[in-house]
DNA sequence: CTCGTAGGCGTACAACGTACTCCTAAAATC
DNA sequence: GATTTTAGGAGTACGTTGTACGCCTACGAG
């Protein structure tokens, strides 16, 4: 009987995407959204009743792209994990300006839902269950959410590289050679090597012995 | 020659934090923390340039209490390194609402950088150098703010206990189960769990055998 | 005394989110 | 085809934010 919406939440996430990708986070305002839209300011709120909702949207088309069945042809869980904890780096990477609002709105969306389900099947697998794959999981996120935090909003490699470089080298020893060291590695590497910590602290402390 | 300053940093950043506390993030405007030291708001500008500034003196100030000295008595260097870590922890958890400051302003506190210092100085006698001591102190930064703002952050334990509930529970069978268990562990065991998967997964790969 | 700087106040402006009102357009019902 | 129901969309306006600017006053060193 009524009118059909003439936008869906995907368009009006997409606008928003490409606002953010373009102006950054600071320049998404609703009104740049609404011209982004070709559309009045206030015509965006027939869609959202927020700004808060409208980055919820946005959010949720990044994670959304995210793969989120199990992988397959992996026989290691370690290397599975390690996969789905990629698919969500590679999807974030691609719109560094949405970092902030992931931590936000994490968890309203359904995607990384979805993602932490088929997690939690991999970790469960792995001979992990009740409160050891409650942390295991949340072990896993804090890592994933704090990394790729520290890639994207801190600086360069360790706690900002050029802010040590002005440091006095007595005072800081250890922080100026490994600022050495940091300038060297890849983001990539440096996530990796992170994860592979993580993923080697989730093996059964009782059997910590890999069966390769 | 000059008239001295009448306020410390120290006093502005001790002002903007009892806002902080009381009012929340969105309730630490100029004009509140101008308010807060009976002070017109613009007198604020004598003292810091940028609203960024004030935020960061706010970081420095929390940052500021955490002890920077490498723990004594502590024979397993896995054991200095959980008292370094549940020191920021305490440090952020006396004032949850600075937490989203801290990550943005995370590179200018000295505090944190001493803080690192002391770290790498333990994971130097723990063995790890070069590159590997890097990704290590990396890889402990990415827990410990992923850890706290999921903490601050995530409504309830795993991502979003709330939002859980009402899902299709054939979809997220997993989810679901692990909701229940998630509800009965407190944030502490929780976060020490986590903290106990990166430290065992610190332990040197080549050897992994414990000394214990 | 006086001079240079800090202290501090008040005004003003641009940009933001968004509440409210008014009118139009189009699909479903009769 | 007329009527009804709802979405579409524009425009105006308000409160709040950060902050640029200008103006005097207070005070300590020379």
């Amino acid at each position: 009987m009524p009118r059909p919406r003439s936008l869906t939440p995907d368009q009006l996430a997409s606008a928003a995407l490409a606002v953010l990708d373009r102006d950054g986070l600071a320049g998404l305002t609703m009104r740049a959204v609404a011209t982004q839209l070709r559309m009045s300011t206030m015509g965006l709120y027939r869609y959202v009743t927020d700004r808060a909702e409208l980055e919820a949207l946005v959010v949720e088309l990044v994670f959304g792209t995210v793969d989120p069945t199990p992988p397959t042809g992996q026989a290691d869980w370690r290397d599975r994990i390690r996969i789905m904890v990629h698919r969500v780096r590679r999807a974030v990477d691609a719109h560094p300006a949405v970092v902030p609002l992931t931590v936000a709105h994490r968890h309203t969306s359904v995607s990384l839902l979805r993602w932490s389900e088929t997690v939690l099947g991999i970790l469960t697998e792995a001979g992990l269950d009740g409160g050891r794959r409650v942390i295991a999981l949340r072990g896993l996120l804090s890592y994933l959410v704090g990394a790729i935090q520290l890639e994207h909003l801190g600086a360069l490699a360790g706690p900002g590289t050029g802010v040590i470089a002005g440091l006095p080298p007595d005072e800081f020893p250890h922080l100026g050679e490994t600022a050495q060291y940091a300038r060297r590695i890849e983001p990539a590497e440096e996530f990796d090597g992170g994860l592979d910590i993580v993923l080697r602290g989730l093996a059964d402390p009782v059997a910590p012995a890999d069966p390769e």
